[in-house]
DNA sequence: ATGTTAATTGCAATAACCTTGCAATAGCCT
DNA sequence: AGGCTATTGCAAGGTTATTGCAATTAACAT
């Protein structure tokens, strides 16, 4: 329910802990899957956390600063998810198109493909994303 | 400067050919890599075309459903981006962080991948994004 | 504990990107 | 050429995200 990781790097970065902040990170570490702004919001108020939406924009941008949670932005959707990072594997997600459901894939199969696209393009390459879509088992 | 398969797919779709269907068409054609909606207006602009912003987007939404032209969703850009699909062989992008350049990636090492997630998920993929990141030999 | 200082928050306003409604225009068919 | 209807331009509206500012509150010193 209260994370040290929070706590250190606020307090690296000159910034304060606040309830608002925790409330995040703890949601995010309960939720299984990148979650929207909107969606944080809305949990939170259903767990009577009074936050401003405004503040849960601005609290993801610091976490996000933080190393301590990752922006998502899958395809088509018009709005970013942000997940939890710490403690979890680099990963990349399949999105079912009909109901919208997002499961974690646990490969990555970039690692050597890097290598040969900077031989290729000349790049440094720093990041990638990978998404899939498709149907899943209560869909297809 | 006048495509067949424009004509055909519009014909086919009950729709109709116009001078800023042909107009957009033949610039994403002349664009070596993906343009976002304003860039397509602008360019236009400068080539004395007359078209309305909203009419651009309109355009790539008909072009997209005509299977003639691909909407690319960069990481974090915040707006989309089209590009020809005609002629063009299955690809992917990759993006300097610093000057935006993007350029193509002719290789997609993601065909045996596919399996191995369908299996793992018991999604039926459809499709996928792959998206670099990093700095370009300009910047690095 | 209490006061001081500055980061943070909530609210309103604004920005960026995209879509929709509707009257005027212009393809396309006969 | 004339008529039907898809398309266009313009204005307005929608959604997601950001910014300005006064009120609040965390952090620190006393």
């Amino acid at each position: 329910m209260h994370s040290a990781k929070l706590t250190k790097g606020l307090r690296a970065a000159g910034r304060r802990v606040t309830r608002t902040r925790e409330a995040v990170l703890n949601l995010l570490e309960r939720t299984p899957h990148p979650v929207s702004v909107t969606e944080i919001f809305e949990n939170l108020q259903k767990e009577k956390v009074a936050i401003d939406l405004v503040t849960v924009y601005r609290t993801v941008h610091v976490l996000k600063d933080l190393g301590l949670v990752a922006q998502i932005d899958l395809h088509q959707e018009g709005h970013a998810r942000y997940e939890i990072k710490e403690g979890r594997q680099h990963h990349h997600h399949i999105r079912c198109q009909l109901c919208g459901t997002i499961v974690d894939l646990l490969l990555c199969p970039l690692k050597k493909i890097t290598k040969i696209i900077e031989a290729q393009t000349q790049f440094i390459v720093d990041d990638h994303t990978l998404e899939f879509t498709g149907f899943c088992p209560k869909c297809r």
